[in-house]
DNA sequence: CGGTACCTTCTATGAAACTCGACGATTCTT
DNA sequence: AAGAATCGTCGAGTTTCATAGAAGGTACCG
C-alpha cells in the first residue's frame, strides 16, 4: 500500500475552495488570477490539473459554457471546516473537545469579545443539557 | 516547485508518536505490536524505516541498546498538538478562534463535565482580560 | 482563409508518504 | 560450531500531491 488519499483538501484546494467560497462560478482564470493575488501565481494549466482532481474527489463540480468551463463549490465552507475540525479532535485530541478549547485558551488567541459570547454560549448550552 | 515537507508529523507519525507518548522509550518490536493492536499491521522493517525519518525529522531521538535500538519522543504532546490546532485555525478558520469553539458546539462534541468546567475556565480568562 | 488567442486533455517530473524484501551483522540455541 | 532467530541498513516500488509543457480543438478577426 501507499500515500493514503487525504479525505480533505490539500493545502492548494483549500485556498481554492475558499476563493470559490467567496464568488461562484468562476473560470479557470478567474481562479488562476484570485490564486496569484494570494502569491501563487501557477500556470493556467496547473490550475486546470487542480480543479479537475477537486472535481473528481467531489469538492467542486463544473459545467460547459461555450468551449469552457465554469467552477462551484460541491461543499459547504462548514462544512468542510467543520469535519476538518472533527478529524483534528479525533486524530490529535482523542475526541475530546474540552481539550481542543483548553489548547485554544492556552496561546492568547481569544478576543475579549469573542470570550464574553462564548461564556453565553456554554451557559445556554449548560442549561440545555441539565434540566 | 513539489510538494513541502509537512511541518507536522504524518498519519502514521502521529500514531507513532501517541505509542511513545504513553510509554517510551519502547524497542521497534514493541512500537509495531502497539500498532497491530490498533489495526495497522505492517512489517517490521517499515516500522523502523518510519521511525527512522521521525527521527531525521527530529520528532524522535534514539539510543543504541546493545544491537537494537530505543526510541523516544523529542517533543511533546502538548507541544504538538497546540501546533496542529493553532495550524488549522489559521489555515481553515482564518485565525477566529472563536470560530473554531462554536464549530465544536455545533457538534454534540461536548460533555456536559467538560462544559462546566470551561465555563470556569472562561470565567477565570474574562476576569484577567478585563480588570 | 490564415493567424492569434483562448481553452482543454494528456503526459511528465519531482518530492513526500507508505510499504516491503533482500541482504548483512549480531546473538541465541542446540 | 552449525543453525536459527533477531535486528538494522539499503534500495526500491506505489500512490498522492504540486506543478507545468506539449498537443490539439474551437472561435473570432482582419
Amino acid at each position: 500500500m501507499a500515500r493514503p488519499a487525504s479525505e480533505y483538501p490539500t493545502e492548494l484546494e483549500l485556498q481554492i475552495l475558499k476563493i470559490l467560497w467567496q464568488a461562484s462560478p468562476r473560470m479557470v482564470r478567474d481562479v488562476r488570477k484570485a490564486l496569484a493575488e494570494q502569491g501563487r501565481d501557477i500556470a493556467h494549466t496547473s490550475v486546470i490539473t487542480t480543479l479537475n482532481t477537486m472535481v473528481r474527489k467531489k469538492f467542486l463540480k463544473r459545467i460547459k459554457q461555450g468551449n469552457a468551463f465554469l467552477f462551484s463549490p460541491r461543499v459547504t465552507q462548514q462544512n468542510v471546516s467543520h469535519r476538518m475540525l472533527d478529524d483534528l479532535v479525533e486524530r490529535v485530541f482523542d475526541g475530546s473537545a474540552a481539550s481542543v478549547m483548553l489548547s485554544l485558551f492556552h496561546g492568547a488567541l481569544v478576543d475579549p469579545d469573542e470570550l464574553k459570547e462564548l461564556r453565553r454560549l456554554i451557559n445556554q448550552k449548560v442549561k440545555e443539557q441539565s434540566p
